[in-house]
DNA sequence: CTGAAAGCGCTTACAG
DNA sequence: CTGAAAGCGCTTACAG
């Protein structure tokens, strides 16, 4: 492939004066830009950003580390990563974690060998010390979706707390009391969060919590499943409604009842964290998180923060969630409404 | 950041000597690897790969452009790219291109310029430009999902015309005869084998092929709405099936159904290609493919003749569908079952 | 076993 | 307005 030199030297320049024709950069004599810039064309020549960003220093890629693109929450997220990146003229490296801390670093090793501009990431089970190990190379990190205790670093999230909250008080003002609730690791914030907001729920409302009413296994379907089956099993009397905190989680908890032959929301109702995509005719009622707002303004601000615009620090930019009320929840008629505390 | 030659100063040994060390080439001293291994420590010294790169001319970067990541049939492709591209010590850069050609040349650009040592492209529309283009400047490439005309290129793609006839068999063995197709633009191979398929099935059967049965739109939700709101408003009389050409035109076309109040199966039966992921209660019958091992098989062919291990070629390497029974399809009763002609 | 020189492809800072 | 020199951080090929 044809190198600068070779345009240069079909021009008749120096290399340094391709350079310049191509950035735009100081003055040049009309006639020897078009002399460049048929050398260019002619030689089909195309710019090595390699040798570029070894000299600027900037490679204009960031990272972007998730769990697992898999997830329809992530992949939306991705894309408004994407889209933002797009228009900031950088290129995007995705890396799932699998919430693996191994794998995460292995990946952060590497990404850092190839002067990755800044990182996107979802902390692999919360954990707070990678985000240190890259900030201590002085390459940026925005955190996304999760806290990290310990660690100064800018976080884009969803409000866990109030997300689950409303959901739990949605349950409550129609009667349910019996409210299991079926989560992932609380080694994860948003995990912690959310039972935060269903115990906040339940107090206001002079309910006791009932340990025995929550459970925790993974973000994901076959552990809803299990989480479920063992839950009508076991939990007596049985709840009379399911809160699960993520979607997949949902997916496993309606798939286990349909199997079970327990009717949703005639038997048990359920309502769920996170939007349920793809779905023919949803019907289960949702906090629904904006991932792609999610990604395009956690992108944005890396990007700020690449470019000096912002400063780096410990924002904490919480979007809202929607409770989106459809068919999956039943108003208990026979019990009395007790009004909340408050 | 401390470069390579504060780790030769620190530990006394010109760079080159650290550069062995750290790439376990040639002989060296057990102590004066010893010496370097604890600069290398104490400086925390991170090896710049741009600089590697630029040397070997291998960035062991590859770019992986589909029309949608929020897809999940693209999305599951994806992680199996990933999959076996760390594996072979790749990363992944992703491109959306929404099946917007300008959206993809602005990438390949860049690509190109960043000395991705290797494509693998779902090219947008169809086109074989693209193809050629990148190959012009001798970077591998390989095509995934579908094939571009008038191109030597490898591809890795699933059996949409096989798929389809057995679809469009199973349904013609249940009595239906007339069977509407809602496909996307035949200007993508995959359309155009999908409807393939469904005529080699009509026509076995003896069926005429009524082009008033079928419709081409996008292949998105919406799109496959509308289509069926069209379908049912024009076709005369009704079609007793609908075969959908991807999963987001089925999922348009069920709420579309639901929407009409038209019953599935009892009013209408529906099959289509591609499975419908993160269903409760999946009901549909579909020809599902493989895009995980897509994914996979594509990475680990582009990697193989990365390395020089093969020969790029115009392999066309067709992965088997899978036609997967479930509740959308009934059979009709009242039609005399007519024997295929064969 | 170790090193000085040259170079990968580009650009900064200095001359002219 | 244009160019020769030096350097970004690494490694190849040649000496010793």
């Amino acid at each position: 492939m044809p190198t600068m030199r070779d345009v240069a030297k079909k021009a008749g320049v120096a290399p340094i004066t391709v350079s310049r024709v191509i950035n735009n950069s100081g003055y040049i004599r009309e006639e020897t830009r078009r002399k460049v810039e048929q050398a260019i064309a002619e030689l089909e020549y195309v710019p090595n950003s390699l040798s570029q960003s070894l000299r600027f220093k900037k490679t204009n890629m960031i990272a972007l580390m998730v769990s697992d693109i898999t997830n329809p929450f992530w992949t939306t997220l991705t894309r408004g990563v994407e889209d933002a990146c797009m228009g900031g003229g950088m290129n995007v490296i995705l890396c799932n974690t699998d919430e693996n801390a191994e794998k995460q670093e292995n990946y952060i090793n590497v990404l850092l060998q190839r002067q990755t501009d800044g990182f996107l990431l979802v902390p692999a089970g919360g954990e707070p010390a990678v985000v240190k190990r890259i900030q201590k190379r002085g390459v940026p990190v925005v955190v996304i979706d999760r806290q990290v205790p310990g660690v100064e670093v800018d976080i884009v999230r969803s409000d866990s707390e109030g997300g689950a909250y409303t959901l739990t008080r949605h349950l409550l003002e129609r009667g349910h009391r019996r409210i299991a609730l079926l989560s992932f690791s609380i080694s994860i914030s948003t995990a912690r969060q959310r039972q935060a907001g269903y115990e906040k729920a339940l107090a206001e409302y002079g309910v006791a919590i009932d340990p025995g009413l929550i459970r925790h296994g993974r973000p994901r379907g076959d552990s809803g499943y299990m989480m479920t089956m063992e839950a009508m099993a076991s939990m007596n009397p049985r709840p009379t409604a399911i809160f699960t905190a993520n979607n997949f989680i949902a997916i496993g908890a309606l798939n286990a009842l349909h199997d079970l032959g327990i009717r949703v929301p005639e038997e048990i109702s359920v309502v769920s964290f996170d939007e349920m995509p793809y779905a023919t005719e949803p019907f289960v009622t949702v906090a629904a998180q904006a991932p792609y707002e999610l990604g395009m303004s956690a992108a944005q601000m890396l990007m700020s923060i690449i470019s000096g615009e912002e400063a780096p620090g410990n924002r904490d930019i919480v979007l809202p969630v929607e409770l989106i009320e459809r068919r999956s929840v039943m108003t208990l008629p026979m019990v009395a409404q007790a009004a909340p505390e408050e």
